[in-house]
DNA sequence: GTCTATAAGAGGATAGAC
DNA sequence: GTCTATCCTCTTATAGAC
């Protein structure tokens, strides 16, 4: 099998993940992939175009869940599915996810469009999660109870290793707690 | 007044939070300043120099926080003040905090001992916040909750002019029921 | 303290042979 | 599809005059 571009996705991926989408030349990218620099504009057009590839199934996956909770009326259950959603968008996602987490200011200033669609889609996610009618702190809590979400990409900082299955539980009880839910479901 | 070091750090600090730093040449920074680059360099002998000194406050307080709760009993109010004083050491560094956020990788690149040195201080915070003897439940809740802490930078993006005094009692409270605590104290 | 001038190199991207 | 060679721009940083 000989699916470069597929390689060329990987590597990349590895390199913008660890050291950063800046700092991460297409001279390092091409040498991994065993090509040369000109090579990898065969394949991809632009940096730009390759970092967009890479994070598109994170925006279509987050697009999705924000999608599908505009149609749900707000109550506990919906609300409890709507985090899972996106906790599960993050996990089934994790290695793009980091990306946006750790490299924010040059992924904006690389794809700007896409960053304007991810804040949009946020915006409706809290909306929806702080309820009908919100109080200045339930909107504050409803951004907080995202950001516990994102614990499922910090969190292998600090626990090498953890896995989703680990992580799924407890950050979605905490983001729960977080928006001032009850206790959990069974 | 002639506080050139007070007006270099002003800007850099400015255009580092919103170009992000790898994007931000030192160039520009002497251009919004008045003066040419190699004037900078009279003032800084680097530009991770000058990186550094916009940061320390941050981590200095940082410190401060997690050296006072090493030294407190774990109980349910101490818990409390531990948070807030997290939380306090965000809101008076935000735009510093959010350089942090926004631009992790090219921080850590720049400057990697001090990235170090933050992730000892997150472990030792998060591992009180924890309690004694934690489920790995605990330790992913205690994350989550200085998760939501982070919300007081990321909530300027959707609440433009959110003051601190707006996020302070939402966030606490968002917090302390991430980890897993019963209702505010009053 | 601030300047002009320049070094020394890396970056993304392209042309065109094979 | 991959290569060699090259373009052009920008960067951090330094030398040395004023």
């Amino acid at each position: 099998m000989s699916d470069t571009r597929g390689t060329i996705r990987a590597v990349a991926l590895e390199l913008f993940s660890t050291r950063g989408y800046e700092l991460t030349s297409l001279r390092e990218i091409a040498e991994r992939v065993g090509l040369t620099k000109a090579s990898l504009y065969y394949h991809y057009p632009s940096k730009q175009a390759l970092l967009l590839d890479l994070i598109q199934p994170l925006i279509d996956a987050w697009r999705a869940t924000a999608e599908h909770a505009e149609s749900l009326p707000h109550t506990e259950d919906n609300v409890r599915a709507v985090l899972r959603g996106c906790l599960d968008a993050l996990l089934d996602n994790r290695p793009a996810a980091g990306l946006f987490v750790r490299d924010t200011a040059a992924v904006i200033a690389a794809i700007a469009p896409v960053w304007e669609e991810l804040l949009t889609l946020n915006r409706q996610l809290f909306t929806w999660l702080a309820g009908p009618r919100p109080s200045a702190a339930d909107t504050i809590r409803a951004i907080a109870a995202m950001e516990v979400l994102g614990g499922a990409i910090s969190a292998s900082l600090y626990l090498p290793g953890v896995t989703a299955d680990d992580l799924r539980v407890p950050l979605l009880d905490s983001a729960a707690a977080a928006l001032g839910l009850r206790r959990p479901s069974p």
